[in-house]
DNA sequence: TCAACTGCCGAAAAGGTTTTCAGGAACGTA
DNA sequence: TACGTTCCTGAAAACCTTTTCGGCAGTTGA
């Protein structure tokens, strides 16, 4: 930056408030720095800036998702709400390890990141990191176990509410729903989503109960065989996940049944690779990612300096309609 | 860091000595000044460490993959490598756009990283970041053009090889192979190393030709209707990815024909949520992308402060065996 | 003519750490 | 007692930028 200053004839804190748009700088003057630093393709040291201004442009996206399923799509989402100029994302993996975790945690406060966003492995509630962090902090995905902290979720109920709402809409009436783990939050906030809109048309579920199992291709084979069994004659299936789906979808043609035309599916996370492949492809509803990671950045960006909110914060999913739900002729 | 100082009785350049484990300090001093640091729990400014010491203990990934599908175990793997509290990592997605990419280059620059690792979107060789740079840059799945930098690749050839290898073992001699996109790069060098291990046996590939066309359960299904319809006998199926292998088995299951009774599948990329949930769970070549990272990150550490080697290293695949591959009775 | 003001610019401090170098204490030796 | 060694310790410089504040020149108003 010295070397800068030199070039464009001026001192070095003249060139710096050029650079940073200061108002009390001729504008010839600034025109001469901004060449200068172009010419010699200056960039200023982020470090040296974070030492002086106390911010240091960089957040931690501390994650406990192996694959990538939600902490990616949270990433790009934060990553389009600060400029990529503006701020860079540390991104750490804890792998569902609380010491990992801390150990993270260590190294993202001594690099001093202006904020955390903390994605939980599964959408249930999780320990919170505490309250007494010098930065803030928001939950995501997997809510925080603290009331005091924020945390952003997707509505699974409202979820869930939604996808029967869509069979509805096809003219189905016996809907089934298989889902995942009961110990699962959200497999049994999905449930009451769909039960509770499937009373307001005077609906019970099909086969007289909820399926709940496992998040797996396996239970949804297997529950489909039982429900048909039993229930014979359901016109939709309501999938906790798209995995579940992908199961459901190959017993119903396993045993000739069309889809959509007599069996309407529709699954859940709108994971593309399963779902956009299957056949036919799969209506599901998306958790909204992109948006729960750019609200969470512009969360945290008003928060910096100032206080955060508190509570959770619900976003409502998206439905994603393919091929495997049609009307009812 | 001053109060830790005062606390321990010291001036701050010796608590900074003993802090760093700089031999010129008293043992009693040293754990005096611990003591003080624990106590006040003290972390180092990583800023100010990074400005007078001019490493700063973090390296960018610039990845386009979108799906984080091969940038998440890569960045597992040099996570691994880098102890957690010596190097944290940028992540930045370019998603696919080299403006948004030159973006992110910018940013990282000059934010000091000590080191790049590149991740490609698809397994061919990509444009250089140029040879210029201030750091060492490692690309990482996808090679760069510029054979004066240093890339890290799976061995494509080898993994075909390997497949065709283990369907040998298995008895099978009717080996038919389905892969993507024949402009791939990593389609032909698998597909090559599939041929010539079947060569070594004097064999041909079943059906006459390898089956190029699209990386997708669907060309998967096509392909393997075809297949069958020349070449009814074939009793094992090497597909090019996991996807591909989705759609074979879902046909020979169709077809009655039993897996891997009467035709073996193996698939590749070892993409677990879709080749462990199969019926039945998938063979198939594991990219060892774990390693891959963690060798990008001794390699860059080794660089820093000196020069990195250059050329391409490939990496071998690793089977993976799980139920669509049987020996013949 | 002089005072007050305005608009730009530069000197210097500050931010938190590491590292160099000079000096002080303790000790042994002549 | 005087002197040379060996260990430790602390003062200060350095890293690079931002920001405050004083100063200078030119302009306006009395």
């Amino acid at each position: 930056m010295r070397d800068v200053a030199r070039l464009a004839g001026v001192s070095v804190a003249t060139a710096s408030k050029a650079l940073n748009g200061q108002p009390q700088v001729r504008a010839s003057t600034r025109e001469r720095v901004m060449q200068a630093a172009s010419q010699l393709d200056f960039s200023p040291n982020t470090h040296a800036q974070a030492l002086i201004t106390q911010r240091t442009g960089t957040v931690g996206l501390l994650t406990s998702d192996l694959e990538g399923r939600f902490s990616i799509p949270i990433l790009m989402g934060a990553e389009d709400a600060f400029g990529t100029d503006q701020t860079s994302v540390f991104l750490c993996d804890a792998r569902g390890d609380s010491i990992r975790e801390r150990h993270h945690l260590r190294a993202l406060l001594s690099r001093r990141v202006d904020g955390l966003i903390v994605v939980g492995a599964r959408p249930d509630s999780r320990p919170s990191l505490g309250r007494d962090l010098p930065v803030p902090v928001i939950y995501a995905y997997a809510p925080s176990e603290d009331p005091a902290d924020l945390s952003l979720v997707s509505d699974n109920e409202g979820g869930g509410r939604l996808a029967v709402d869509h069979l509805i809409r096809c003219g189905r009436r016996r809907i089934a729903h298989i889902t995942g783990d009961a110990t699962y939050g959200a497999a049994q906030d999905r449930a009451r989503g769909a039960v509770d809109r499937l009373a307001e048309e005077g609906l019970e579920v099909a086969g007289g109960e909820v399926w709940f199992g496992m998040w797996s291709e396996a239970w949804g084979r297997g529950a489909t065989r039982m429900l048909l069994e039993r229930c014979p004659d359901v016109d939709a299936i309501f999938a906790g996940s798209d995995e579940i789906a992908r199961g459901v979808v190959d017993v119903l043609h396993e045993e000739r049944l069309d889809v959509p035309g007599q069996v309407a599916v529709i699954g859940y996370d709108n994971w593309t690779i399963l779902g956009a492949n299957a056949r036919p492809p799969l209506t599901t509803i998306d958790l909204n990612l992109e948006q729960l990671g750019r609200v969470a950045a512009q969360r945290l960006f008003a928060a910096i300096g100032g206080t955060l909110g508190s509570g959770v914060e619900k976003f409502p999913g998206k439905l994603v309609t393919r091929e495997s739900t049609a009307p009812l002729r």
